[in-house]
DNA sequence: TCAAGTTAATACACTCACTGGAGAAAGTAA
DNA sequence: TTACTTTCTCCAGTGAGTGTATTAACTTGA
């Protein structure tokens, strides 16, 4: 339902471009938010008090001259508010509260032994990390919650997790009933989309993708600005669309799937049938002759090294990957491709590989102003795509009602 | 740059609401429109005095009592205003008269001889037209062009036409200086899905794809209730999407693209060798055996009279055409899909072979909802995309300044 | 050193769009 | 005919933003 005009939502508006300003510019001062935004100098100082009084933002000092009177500058107060945000990935969850700006205060990561008890785990660990925590409820905005598989996150629900077998779990509701606290649900890709574009180093445009290849290829889409999430929540299944139509397979009803030429599984098998030959790979004696020990990283040390059997495989990754990239661009158009997961992670040959491929291939006004990059984030990527999910919608403006 | 709230934005917003009810929903009285949308029945009554006097809307008599006095009834007066729509398509300039319901009052259609002058031709052509209509240009509400090719609509330039030969050509800005009128220019495809979406018989969903399989093959996008055009106005290039990685390579630079399979030139020119090796085929005697009158309509009627050869054509145009789809489905995940163009239109049987192959090929989540069908227009499609690119976007309230 | 000019922030009266209540107008139902 | 509904308008009241006057604090240059 669309929101009608009245004072509150003027009031609502201009509260949120005021906090917006301080949070991307400040220390600010309230004469340079009234000029940037043209609000008037009046409104701005009384939106500035509400803020204060609710603990957003503080006074900071005071800051140049510019030929007149020094401005008061104000800045924002990333710990006015906590957030806490829970990642359910494979066999492992992980919880963390965080403040405003997505830093990791504390964290804490459990082991699921028991499949089936997954979601019952999930409600008591929080239960027991909130109190642990001992941080005043009150000043909780809420819990975010990001997982892998299918998300519709309009219905607060795990459509499909093939993994830990979750089908349709309303898990929104679940928490919101036992914690009395706003949930947000989103999948773990478009999370770390969000990621990117709200927190990351370097600047995200309005049309950005992300990919990731681990255990399998899936892509995060922004489009307008917007997360894209499709009808269902199963946009950007990427790892599943054709690039070979006479080519393997794929267990999910479709043939040649990306998924099954570029995912660490597929090159895992290709590297032990390469080994059980009998042939040379740095690959090999990097994991000690273990091939259990084998892992995306290792591939990627031995890339790194020149190894030429790992070279030829990501020459050959690149080219699959390629392909299906290119099928992205033409269909998207997007100004920033972001690659991350362990196969491209620390790994610029691969990246610049897939830049040479792609921009040969795709056609030329879809590649001249597009940055290919790797993600810049580093440890906390998970926790950090939580709590993207969660603070881009908390600080946007929304003309629908909730 | 973002507007800021003042009483103008709400009164703008309000008047926004009241309208879209009564296009929608009229006609209709001012207290219905008030219960629906939570504004007080004085607000109601002001804004439909505002829209009365700008004529929008008026009186459209009594309606029938619930138990209490009699409702007026308002509706929306489509012929309150005019607009201009100008569709360029391979060596043809359509220009029309419509009105705000996009019914063509009044057509004009001629033939681009010079391919040199399109340009100063099309700002001749529109300058007659609008002296022929003797309409009052105080009632028009602007120009709207729509072309094949890529086409930048932010910043009002055709940025790449091949056939025509026009590259970064900036019209919105010659039409704008030349007419001072308001310009939108875009897209043809990306008007046909804006055209489902406003003005189509059956309603579209948040998420739709619209497929045109004609000349070339292109998409139109929408998604999150938004027309997508990408970062460089270049989304939606299905045609040029590879669905083989071992196939014919193409102009663009790429391999296997779609458009090689099952773009009417790549029809016409498999049914060519068929015929030339001498075999038997309907298609042939129904264009009266001259193979320059093979089109893509006799196609159709050959598939319908069950010609084994067309019907054999279609089974693989289908299956190409599949891989393509369901590639789409898996990235976009839209629930409604729409095919339109020469080769699709009157065609059940491709329809439904598609269909067969989409639903067993695709993940079932991204297929459980989808609806797949034909576009619904018919002769004035190009015109009523014109009009609904303009339309769309002056009857929708946004919160970014012009 | 001090007056003139600038910039920053606040105080207050004013404007304007929405709201709610009073009341008129025009029906229905018993 | 009376009681009750529903539709619509009029009018005073509310509140958020704006412009102007004012205060505060600083820079510049004579």
């Amino acid at each position: 339902m669309r929101r009608t005009g009245d004072l509150k939502l003027i009031q609502e508006l201009n509260q949120f471009i005021v906090l917006d300003a301080i949070r991307e510019s400040g220390p600010i001062s309230r004469s340079a938010i009234a000029k940037k935004h043209n609000l008037s100098l009046t409104t701005v100082t009384s939106l500035v008090k509400n803020l204060m009084e609710e603990g957003y933002v503080t006074e900071a000092g005071i800051g140049e001259s510019s030929g007149g009177r020094k401005p008061r500058l104000i800045k924002f107060c990333p710990d006015s508010r906590y957030l806490i945000g829970v990642s359910l990935r494979n066999s492992r969850i992980t919880i963390a509260e965080m403040n405003l700006n997505a830093v990791v205060k504390q964290q804490k990561i459990i082991p699921v032994i028991q499949q089936e008890q997954v979601i019952a785990t999930i409600l008591e660990q929080i239960e027991r990390f909130l109190e642990e925590i001992q941080n005043d409820k009150e000043n909780c905005i809420g819990i975010s919650f990001i997982t892998q598989g299918i998300v519709n996150t309009a219905k607060g629900m795990i459509h499909y997790n093939p993994k830990l077998k979750l089908i349709d779990v309303p898990l929104k509701k679940y928490l919101e009933e036992r914690f009395k606290l706003p949930v947000w649900l989103d999948n773990d890709t478009n999370a770390h989309i969000l990621a990117e574009k709200h927190l990351g180093i370097r600047p995200v445009h309005d049309h950005a993708i992300y990919i990731t290849i681990g255990d399998g290829v899936g892509a995060g889409i922004v489009v307008n600005g917007q997360m894209y999430r499709g009808a269902s929540g199963g946009a950007g299944e990427f790892g599943h669309t054709t690039i070979d139509r006479g080519g393997i397979p794929c267990d999910c009803g479709n043939v040649g799937c990306l998924e099954n030429y570029v995912s660490w599984p597929a090159l895992y098998s290709r590297i032990l049938t390469f080994i059980k030959k009998g042939r040379q790979t740095l690959i090999y004696s990097l994991a000690n002759e273990d091939i259990r020990s084998i892992s995306p990283r290792i591939l990627v040390e031995a890339v790194n090294l020149k190894d030429p059997f790992a070279v030829e495989l990501m020459n050959e990754t690149a080219s699959y990957l390629s392909a299906g990239i290119v099928n992205l661009l033409h269909l998207f158009n997007p100004n920033t491709l972001i690659l991350g997961g362990e196969v491209t992670n620390h790994n610029p040959y691969l990246l610049e590989k897939i830049e040479e491929n792609v921009k040969r291939q795709a056609l030329k006004i879809l590649v001249e102003d597009l940055e290919i990059r790797q993600t810049t984030f580093g440890d906390h990527l998970e926790m950090t795509g939580a709590a993207a999910v969660l603070l881009q919608d908390f600080f946007e403006f929304s003309l629908i009602a909730k």
